[in-house]
DNA sequence: TCGAAGAGTTACCGAACAGTAACAACGGAC
DNA sequence: GTCCGTTGTTACTGTTCGGTAACTCTTCGA
């Protein structure tokens, strides 16, 4: 089966996903990978210089398609609240649509790693900023806003885990509904920064 | 600098526990984890008997820590919601007086491996089931309570992870005070399970 | 003082695995 | 048909590292 570079790229990155996903980084060797996807291991380092530049450009990738997609909620919708929960909707459907992809960005070994970790980094800070930029509370510094939409992020990542230990299988609108229901009331109830 | 047994095992748990903070599980050799301790591999596995075994140890006997001093918060507090604030204070008083472990606990790649992770999940849910069991909303199902608990240990999180990104050196007092009026203030907002 | 139990060391094995050099086969252009 | 660039393979290297066998050194009780 032989495939143009383009192609064979793509490919080697899809099949890198499930494999990386399934076992993580450190317990998948580029044979592993190449052998899944009917290749030899030469042919990945024909498209990749290294294991790691390969995780990093999956990372990367799917970090950006998250990101997107949560930016793409946003600007359909009007109003905090309802930004607030649509976001959170793109985030469960990705959960639950691209299960390998969100195991590789937020479950793998990723955070430990100083150049993985910048990776997620950025795609929650990104999303945090934004929620920091949705969040209008009069008399809060902006460290404090910008501390509660990290705690919201936060919110988004505990309770997907939960919804995968105990796999549960609630459709994203009502993860959603439950998840921005709590933000959003708990935002109405902060006081001023110190009391 | 011979040691007797009792006394060499607690050295070298304590050693480990900073290497491996420090570079993680994968990158850390038994040779580094030795030589920090000032002797040599075989000392080590005269103590435990694979580097797993060593790490799982030490994961049990961190999270053991973490869960007690919040067991203890909780019991010294009284009222829901004070209960609340006094765990999250054990909590951010772990990640600012016991660094290593919580790095290890939390940040390290442990998730990924399946007998870790379970270690760190025991903890996990046993906080969540504490606070699940201090939920008084009427009218939501018992799966919707435990999603919100897990959702509210994710705030704990995601913001001690913004706390330790921009080195913000506030004090488990003020964290605890913010995420408690965060999450109070959304339970009370809470409708019943289904709108 | 002597000997045995415990503490620690040196020196090694074998497997796993990232990465590479050298070679083979396919397939389109002419 | 016959080039020739592209795609792919076989077979190897070098290193890292978990784990162990066989030993030496120390200490302390009788």
């Amino acid at each position: 089966m032989r495939l143009p570079a383009a192609e064979r790229r793509q490919q080697l990155l899809a099949t890198a996903l499930e494999v990386f996903a399934e076992k993580g980084f450190h317990d998948t060797s580029m044979n592993d990978v190449a052998a899944a996807a009917g290749v030899t291991k030469p042919v990945l380092y024909q498209h990749f210089p290294s294991k790691r530049e390969l995780f990093r450009q999956l990372l990367h990738e799917i970090g950006e398609q998250l990101r997107q997609s949560i930016a793409e909620a946003w600007g359909s919708a009007e109003g905090g609240r309802e930004e607030l929960e649509r976001g959170f909707e793109a985030y469960f459907e990705f959960l639950a649509k691209q299960h390998a992809s969100y195991t590789v960005l937020f479950g793998a070994g990723t955070r430990r790693d100083a150049e993985f970790a910048a990776e997620v980094r950025a795609v929650e800070e990104s999303i945090a900023e934004g929620i920091a930029s949705r969040i209008m509370i009069e008399g809060i510094t902006e460290e404090h806003r910008r501390f509660l939409a990290y705690a919201i992020v936060g919110m988004a990542e505990g309770s997907s885990r939960q919804v995968m230990l105990e796999h549960l299988d609630l459709d994203p609108r009502t993860l959603a509904a439950r998840v921005s229901e709590l933000a959003w009331a708990g935002l109405r109830g902060i006081r001023p920064t110190g009391h």
